[in-house]
DNA sequence: TAATTTTATTTGTAATACAAAATTAATTTT
DNA sequence: AAAATTAATTTTGTATTACAAATAAAATTA
């Protein structure tokens, strides 16, 4: 099950490397897609796939019969792209940061603007989650993921929403390994769903201010049971 | 000057919206590239362009031999394939609402991480600012976002960097479409430059707390200005 | 019925060709 | 000689055809 890549996900991450390390610096030109093609021996054509990966990702810029060139403020990463491994702490952290700045004012959006049908999404959501911690087997990340989705999408700013799905392959991994080897989580279970729960009924009950308290209380118990780990 | 589009852009903005539309509901199976190709007319080349674009994005997945797939979460949009037009104040109003929400944060931590060397890159954006502002004619958004920009590099977070940098390119429209017919700037070009000096100093002081106090007063100055337009 | 093999489908890559835009060199004009 | 125009070259964008490799569907066999 060794997930094979790509050609063109290999070059691509080379490139965006060999641009992270200065090999390319922004503003300057690439080699041309032939030149390209000879360097890696391979066609054109995963050249292309891979150019235009770092095109969408708006990392580089090409210009027919111009060529191609790495824009002046290249994104430093492609989030897709970052591999969160056990090890990793550091990641972690910084999405944990994140979350904080992110999640309480998302918090407070929700409470204000919530449809009764968003509403009625998180309620589902937190139903999903509780019957999940019945279950001493499971975990419950994905319930928990989708809980707090359905938050971030009643604030109605599409700006905010991008910017949390962009984060929810990354923060689900983060997740499942911080939850995975933490048995003080049993204990912890009844306090985190009362959590959830009163974040949701002052959402529920438009109650901005309250609701992003309630949401800092809750990253706040999640931060001292990570500050377990490392 | 029109800009010509790609092929493959327009493709892959309609694969999108037939997405978005619930066309291609999430999970479902897209259909082949060859039967995408006949029917917008073209070869498979900017059909694969278009999709590796989808794909880069997260809201496609594909298997050789097997197909692609739409995303459970299908990110909602691409950044950057969103255009502001002059009359597109939603776009504004949400951006502006992020900026309020990231950029304190982002003082506050670059009050307590920033190196001396960011900091020097923090002066120097101020500096060309400051020359932007003696000259009646231009407005200065350049040097306006490079300072922002310098201030996010210092919180140290990749994630806060990569939210910033995926988002410049739509502020930097932004800014110029909210400045642009903006007369009263003018006057109000001092007192700008004092909040971004204010900022600054809090962030060179290492005071976290002061640091992001003076963004909201110059985030909340900017958006006094801001609701003149609207 | 269940497991295995075969077949067909579909994406991934290759090679070649040409169109279209941009860059560079050459030419002409002033 | 300098500037403007034109021509030639380079380079990306798209098309066509072909085949490899992985998956999914169908047929076969136990």
């Amino acid at each position: 099950m060794a997930e094979k890549e790509k050609i063109s996900q290999t070059i691509s991450r080379e490139l965006l490397n060999m641009i992270e390390v200065g090999k390319f610096p922004p503003g300057s030109k690439l080699p041309t897609e032939m030149e390209l093609a000879a360097h890696f021996g391979v066609s054109r054509i995963p050249i292309r796939e891979a150019l235009s990966v770092l095109r969408a990702a708006g990392v580089i810029s090409s210009r027919q019969g111009g060529g191609s060139y790495v824009e002046e403020r290249a994104a430093t990463f492609l989030l897709h792209q970052i591999r969160i491994e056990n090890d990793d702490k550091e990641v972690i952290k910084h999405l944990f940061e994140m979350r904080k700045i992110l999640e309480p004012e998302a918090a407070y959006l929700a409470a204000l603007r919530r449809t009764p049908e968003q509403l009625e999404q998180m309620e589902q959501a937190l139903k999903w989650l509780e019957r999940e911690f019945t279950d001493e087997e499971k975990m419950g990340t994905e319930a928990d993921i989708e809980f707090h989705r359905s938050i971030i999408l009643a604030t109605q700013n599409p700006i905010m929403i991008h910017m949390i799905e962009s984060l929810s392959a990354l923060y689900e991994r983060a997740l499942k390994i911080t939850l995975e080897p933490n048995l003080v989580l049993k204990q912890r279970r009844k306090a985190a769903l009362k959590e959830h729960q009163d974040i949701l009924l002052a959402i529920k009950m438009e109650e901005p201010e309250l609701a992003k308290i309630q949401s800092v209380i809750h990253l706040k118990n999640a931060e001292k049971k990570l500050s377990l780990l490392f």
